[in-house]
DNA sequence: ATCGCTTGAGATAACGTTATCCCGGAGCTT
DNA sequence: AAGCTCCGGGATAACGTTATCTCAAGCGAT
C-alpha cells in the first residue's frame, strides 16, 4: 500500500535582511518594495525584485501581524466540518473579500470545547470572531470582548454577554410552513424539533405553538420538542395515528432525517414541512418542502458586522433578523385526501 | 429586522511587561510561568498568577510563534466548504490531537484560486499544508517544499513536485462496485464519471474499462467519462435503451446526485453502484448502493504523515493508498429481472 | 548663488514573545 | 570558614517585520 521516491533536505528561509544584502540596499527599502512604497526608484525596484525572485524570498506573515498590530484573520467556531456547512461557505467568500483569512474550528457541539477553541482563536489574536454558540453563556468572552474583538453569532444569540448576531426568522419560517399545510387542508398538524433548551428548539416551538393557537386547531399532543433520538422520533410517529395528524413539521434538518429514515418509503403517508433545507432534499420521493434560511446572507452579514464593528467599536450590538423562505416541492402541497 | 442595544468602548490589552510590573518580577519570570517552567518558585508563580488573572492577560501567540519558529498551524485547501466534507472534518480532528489549528480555505475548484490560497498559507508560516490538488502542475510550492514545507496530497495526487500523498484505492473501489452488478446478474453495465483530465475521472474510468474487458463484457457505449452537466448525465441516460444497460456506476458525488434527479421516480429502473457514500444515501428509494471512501482514515494519515515529515525532512516520499468499502443498500443488488 | 523644499533611502526603534547569559545567594564539601 | 556547586530569577538579545526619524542630494525660486 506504499510506494516510495525521493525528496531533498530543507535549506534556510531568506529573510528580508538577506534580500537587502542580495540587492545591495538598505533593510527598509526591501520593506517598501514589498509593500509596493512609491517612494522607491524604479532603479531600485527593480534590482529588490531580482534578488527577492533570486532566493525564492516570501515574507513571513507573522512578522507582519505582529508589527502592524493585525492578524488579518478571523475565526469561525462552527458546531460541525463535516456535514455541509452553507454559512461557513458564505463567511470564507465573505471574508476573502476582505482580505481575511479562515480560522475553522468545530465545536463538535460541545461547550467546554467551544470555550477552548475560542480562546484559542483569541491567543492568535484573530480580528474577529463567528460564533455558532453551543452553551446558554458565554461569559468568558466578557474580557476579550472589553479588549475590543469583535464577536458575531450566528444562529443563535449568545449568552450573557453583548455581541452582534444574524439569526434566522425563525418564527416567521414556522409560520410559513403552517400556513402552507394549512392551505392545502390540513387542520390537525404535528410538529416535531429540537430541544427546547436550544435556541432555535425554543423559538420553533413556540413559534408553533402560536400558530396553532391563532389557527384553531388543536395543540394536545401536537407538540414535541426535545433531543433529537430516534425512540423519540419514533414515538411521535407512532403518535400520529392517535391524534389524527396528516401533517407534520419538523424543526430541524437532524430531526428531519431522523423522520425521513423511520418513515421509509411510507414517506407519503403524510404531508411534510421540514425546517432547514439540504442538499438532495429536491431528490426525495416526495420532493421535501422545506423552510431554508438564506445562510449565504447570513454568512456575509457576519462578516459585514464584523468589519463595521472593526472600524468603529464603540457602534451599538445589534442583532440582525434574517428572513426565511419556503420552498415548496411536493410533500407540503399533498392534501390529506391525497394520503395513502 | 434590526434590534439596538448598548456595549462598552475597547480598552489596551496588557502584555507580558504589565503582568511583570503587577506582580513586581521580571519580565522573563512571567514567560516562565505561562510556560509551566517548573524553575519557579511557588511563591511567585501565585503572585504572577494573580496577576494574569487581574489584568486579564492573554498571551499574544503570534509573538510566540515568531520566536519559536513555529506557527502551530496547518493550511488545508480543499475544494469546497460548503458541502459536507468528511476529509476536513477528520483533518480537524487529527490536527487538533496534535495541538495545531486549522486554516481553511476552499479552493472552489479553480486553479488560480488554488495557488493564491497555498501561496497565502506559506506567507503565514503554517507547519504544513494538506492540499486537495485541483491543476495538473504545482511547481509553485517548489521552493516552498525546498525550504521545509511539509506537503500533503490528499485524494488526488500533486503533479510536478514530490510530495507525500493519500489517495483512495479507487481501482479496487470500481472492482467492487462491477463485482457486486456482475454478481446479481448484470451483463451490461454503464459507467458514467468525471472528466478523464481528473485524477480521479481517469483513474476509475481505466478502472472501470479494465473490470469490463476483464469479465467480457461489451465495452462499446459504456464508458462516459467527461464533465459533469446535466446535458451529458441527460445523454447518457437515454443511451442506456439503445445500449440495453441494465445497470450503472456512478464514478463520483456530483455525477450520482445528477442522475439520482434525473432519474426521479424512475430510480428503481436500472441498478445502481455510485463512487462516493453521502449523508441521506440511505433513505433513498432504493437505498443506494456506494463505494465508500475512508475519509476519516485519510485525513488522519495526512496529518500523521504532516507530522512524521516535520520530524523528519529527509524521510522518503510517499504515497499512500486508502481501502475502500462497498456499502450495500439495495440499489446495486436488484436483479435485472427485477427491474421495472 | 544661496535657501528651502521635495524626494529617495538608510539607521534605528518598536511589536510581544522566548532563549541565552549571567549573577547573587543558599547549601554543600573539605 | 572558604571555596564550590546549584538554582531561582533578572537583564538583554534575538525572531522578522514596519514606522519614525534623520539625512543627503537634487532642484526650482528669490
Amino acid at each position: 500500500m506504499v510506494e516510495v521516491s525521493e525528496q531533498r533536505g530543507p535549506r534556510k528561509r531568506p529573510t528580508m535582511l538577506d534580500v537587502a544584502a542580495a540587492a545591495g540596499v538598505g533593510l527598509r527599502t526591501v520593506s517598501r518594495v514589498v509593500n509596493a512604497d512609491p517612494t522607491v526608484g524604479p532603479h531600485l525596484v527593480s534590482r529588490v525584485r531580482a534578488a527577492i525572485a533570486e532566493l525564492d524570498y516570501v515574507p513571513d506573515e507573522r512578522a507582519q501581524q505582529l508589527r502592524r498590530g493585525r492578524s488579518g484573520t478571523i475565526g469561525a467556531a462552527v458546531r460541525n466540518l463535516a456535514d455541509a456547512h452553507p454559512v461557513l461557505d458564505a463567511v470564507d467568500h465573505a471574508a476573502r473579500e476582505q482580505q481575511l483569512a479562515l480560522l475553522a474550528v468545530s465545536t463538535d457541539d460541545d461547550e467546554d470545547r467551544e470555550r477552548e477553541a475560542v480562546l484559542s482563536m483569541c491567543r492568535r489574536r484573530v480580528d474577529g470572531l463567528v460564533i455558532e454558540p453551543i452553551g446558554p453563556r458565554h461569559d468568558y468572552l466578557t474580557a476579550e470582548i472589553e479588549a475590543g474583538m469583535p464577536v458575531v453569532a450566528v444562529d443563535r444569540p449568545a449568552g450573557g454577554v453583548a455581541v452582534d448576531a444574524v439569526i434566522s426568522d425563525n418564527a416567521s419560517g414556522i409560520g410559513m410552513a403552517y400556513r402552507q399545510l394549512a392551505t392545502h387542508g390540513h387542520r390537525r398538524i404535528c410538529y416535531v424539533g429540537d430541544d427546547e433548551r436550544i435556541f432555535t428548539g425554543r423559538e420553533r416551538a413556540a413559534a408553533f405553538r402560536a400558530c396553532v393557537a391563532a389557527g384553531g386547531g388543536p395543540l394536545d399532543g401536537m407538540v414535541h420538542p426535545g433531543p433529537v433520538s430516534p425512540a423519540r422520533v419514533a414515538a411521535v410517529l407512532d403518535g400520529l395515528d392517535r391524534t389524527g395528524a396528516t401533517a407534520l413539521i419538523t424543526g430541524n434538518a437532524e430531526t428531519t432525517i431522523e423522520v425521513l429514515r423511520q418513515l421509509g418509503a411510507g414517506a407519503g403517508r403524510l404531508a411534510m414541512v421540514a425546517f432547514d433545507d439540504f442538499p438532495l432534499a429536491d431528490i426525495l420521493r416526495p420532493a421535501l418542502t422545506v423552510v431554508a434560511q438564506d445562510s449565504r446572507r447570513i454568512g456575509s452579514i457576519a462578516i459585514d458586522l464584523l468589519v463595521k464593528r472593526t472600524a468603529d467599536p464603540t457602534r451599538p450590538v445589534q442583532t440582525v433578523t434574517v428572513p426565511t423562505g419556503l420552498i415548496a416541492r411536493g410533500s407540503g402541497e399533498i392534501a390529506p385526501a391525497e394520503l395513502r
